[in-house]
DNA sequence: CATTTTGTTGATTGACCAGTCAATAAACAA
DNA sequence: TTGTTTATTGACTGGTCAATCAACAAAATG
């Protein structure tokens, strides 16, 4: 019983279904086949519409990484001076979709994923570049020249953060998380280090 | 032409190419058949050592792992003082065969795989209780209650910085990566966040 | 109505891989 | 010497999985 326009939401519910099973399998286990199932619809449809479970996983990171960047635009928006905007940018990793169980163990996979094929490891390096920029732009006024290692460091200890979280038992907790960065922030930009 | 006394030799080359492996092609792809031939042995000798390629990369971890802890204690026995163990044990993480490409991106690896190998989680998990304990009780003497937290925020940098340099493409700079978590420290010791 | 486009799947294929096993051979023990 | 232990492999199996394909069904188009 075929309706037209299904490609979106077929599209996006493999996606999502990747995702979730990435999350909880880890790439080893994960078919295409279980992605198919999992999403409501045959493994056949699954590469009718993506080709290859390559090209599958691409979708789901270029997902994960859009919604962030999106959450990135939003938070910046709003904050009016630079700590608001360095408290946002922080913030915002560790809350709402990014912080769930399964969206950071796929974060994990994907990392995995990036160290052998090359459009990966180009989008994770693309998301790791505006994320320092976008720190090191906020930090400018606040600290000057050293705006440069803060940022690096801050971008450092979010994915530490969000690595400890992957392996985690417990529910995931953003607001502590958040907390911690922006407790070594404070003290990095009153501090006096290089 | 078998020699006697060879299992020790096999398991050792065998852990070492599994390493390499993983580090190179990444879990997805590893098979026994191809670590046993990079450690110059058949694939059913493997299994005869170590009856399952999951064994295997347990294996393969353990080491990495007792090799790290045994650097720490080399390390830690060295410092006379709090801020000499501190710096002993940020160091240690970023030099040596420690921060070898190899190394780091097989610790990749064994995250994912303690997602879903309850034996990968637990040793992992002891690794990060140990590396906090010994942050905390170095940093004890220097800033008292708040050596808990600033252990934990050390460890997720360690990690994040370690985690950045499984994706970078330059050679690894394990003095630049100490430098910057030093960086940190010293400013968060320094400062009067809680 | 006839044709094209879009959605959908069951069945199949070809490859690969984890794990097993029987067989062989050197070293050692009796 | 005969038997036992240790080392070693080639050949095999059972299963799985990515990817393909032919075929079918509904809507849109003419």
């Amino acid at each position: 019983m075929p309706k037209l326009g299904m490609e979106p939401i077929r599209r996006d519910a493999l996606i999502k279904a990747a995702i979730i099973e990435l999350g909880q399998v880890g790439s080893l286990d994960v078919t295409v086949a279980r992605i198919a199932k999992r999403a409501g619809m045959s493994s056949a449809l699954a590469y009718h519409y993506f080709g290859s479970k390559e090209h599958m996983f691409l979708a789901a990171m270029r997902h994960v990484l859009s919604v962030y960047g999106a959450e990135v635009r939003g938070a910046l928006a709003v904050g009016e001076t630079p700590q608001a905007r360095i408290r946002a940018l922080v913030r915002v990793s560790f809350t709402g979709s990014n912080f769930r169980r399964d969206v950071v163990a796929a974060w994990l996979n994907f990392y995995v994923m990036a160290q052998r094929n090359d459009q990966a490891e180009r989008l994770l390096r693309l998301y790791q570049a505006r994320l320092r920029s976008n720190l090191r732009h906020a930090l400018r006024p606040l600290v000057g020249g050293r705006a440069a290692s803060l940022a690096d460091g801050a971008a450092a200890m979010i994915d530490g953060v969000y690595l400890h979280e992957a392996l985690g038992t417990g529910e995931p907790d953003g607001a502590r998380a958040a907390r911690a960065v922006e407790t070594w922030l404070d003290a990095a930009i009153s501090g006096k280090a290089p």
